[in-house]
DNA sequence: CGCGCTGTTGACTCACATCAAAACCCGTGG
DNA sequence: CCACGGGTTTTGATGTGAGTCAACAGCGCG
């Protein structure tokens, strides 16, 4: 049934720190339950009040802002090992949206508990804030890509930044990935409309930088669309998590 | 000399939370000096490793990245009370650049120490988790506009943004405060161009909603300003600090 | 078998970039 | 006191990357 902490999978992949057994008890204490929901499902909405935090544990989802003129700004790609509803709690009310994409099942933690988790898991704790800020660097690199990379270096960008998560979660075979994504969702990731995404998607594959079709990625060398995505193709840093 | 954070002048402002004097001393205690920069000069430096974490104290400054082809985006503005090096600590070195644009204080804290800190205090470490969320979700307005929002309403956005702020800090006084900025400094925030930025804020001071001449910036209406923000003019909430 | 969603493709338009030059605003030094 | 130079702002002319509009193709599903 529900998955226990002290056997989380999450913990054998390459992305995160170890984390001692005797810690993974008490987090199993702060756990409140698990949540399986549908593709497609709000996890969170903007506007609403919700006492639960949440960690990824499966599938994919997306966190994204609807501005007041409907237009749509994801903010990133949610995947396994991703921490949610911090930012929302913070904020008297939530100012995201948060979907399913696919099938997830997430790790539900009860908000009115955060803070005596907090004083009896310092280091614990501290792997949140660790998780924050690893978090807030990397919307600095997304701020950098929508704002000054081209439509070819931020697709190239994006991509790459996915295939490597993918990697260090282990989710990658013979240098392909499922990815589950509309190419609507990659636009307004990037602050691009759907046509010139495709359009230039198209320009990608034919120049056998990166492919992504039918659900599913494809990156045959990565220095190379690194290059073009003026990024480094360098492993990620460890990072905590739960 | 050194100001004491017990008589920190920030904890007066509206915009941040109460904090017992009790803790105060604690934070004191962590706090390792005070370090005073001026205009131009560099706080911390792509590539570097900082063995510190700041808080700005008085003054203001940028925090900004640099792409391999020399494009410069900022990342946010700094303004007194903000927590600064967290997400470089984080990574193994700093990808962000912080530069004073006035003279500027901040207080250090000494890294090494931090783990500490956030163990014998947890209730701080809590408060300084809270700040990373509250930056991480005003980093997601910013994609929002930079992504998004054309190129009045994001000036019109930023604006009204720095305007909030310096309410908050009671940094207005009849309207205005000031902001020693250049354009090309929130040209490279929002990803404009310096000539389209300063003929956009050409537009928005003919019309009326905001001037922002020789450093100090002036809205009369702040309501209408947040209207073409396509945004809300409503009180920040209150923030931990330190 | 027709409807709704996603992906493709082509023609046309526009917001914003780029290029260039001038105007200002200092501080410095002759 | 004025010439000079570097940084910033302003203005005009011109170019283009990306947006918009429109239509169609493929596909799963009731």
């Amino acid at each position: 049934m529900a998955t226990h902490c002290e056997n989380c999978p999450l913990h054998k992949s390459a992305l995160f720190t170890e984390v001692p057994l005797a810690e993974r008890r008490v987090t199993q204490k702060f756990k409140s339950g698990e949540l399986m929901v549908d593709p497609g499902t709000p996890v969170l909405s903007e506007g609403s009040n919700t006492p639960q935090l949440f960690t990824a544990l499966r599938g994919m989802g997306l966190r994204y802002t609807t501005l007041p003129n409907g237009e749509r700004q994801v903010i990133n790609f949610i995947l396994p090992g991703d921490f949610i509803g911090l930012q929302a709690g913070v904020m008297g009310e939530m100012q995201h949206s948060v979907e399913a994409t696919t099938a997830m099942t997430l790790c539900v933690f009860d908000r009115a508990e955060f803070f005596n988790f907090f004083k009896n898991n310092p280091s614990r704790g501290f792997d949140i804030t660790w998780l924050a800020a690893v978090e807030e660097h990397f919307l600095g690199d997304t701020l950098a890509t929508v704002g000054r990379r081209t439509a070819t270096e931020g697709i190239a960008w994006a991509l790459l930044k996915l295939y490597q998560r993918g990697e260090a979660l282990s989710l990658v075979r013979e240098q392909r990935m499922s990815l589950p994504f509309r190419q609507q969702d990659l636009a307004d990731a990037l602050g691009l409309s759907l046509v010139h995404t495709n359009k230039t998607l198209a320009k990608l594959r034919e120049r056998q930088l990166v492919s992504w079709m039918d659900g599913v990625l494809h990156v045959s060398d990565p220095e190379q669309l690194a290059a073009v995505a003026l990024a480094e193709y360098k492993p990620l840093p460890k990072r905590p998590f739960l």
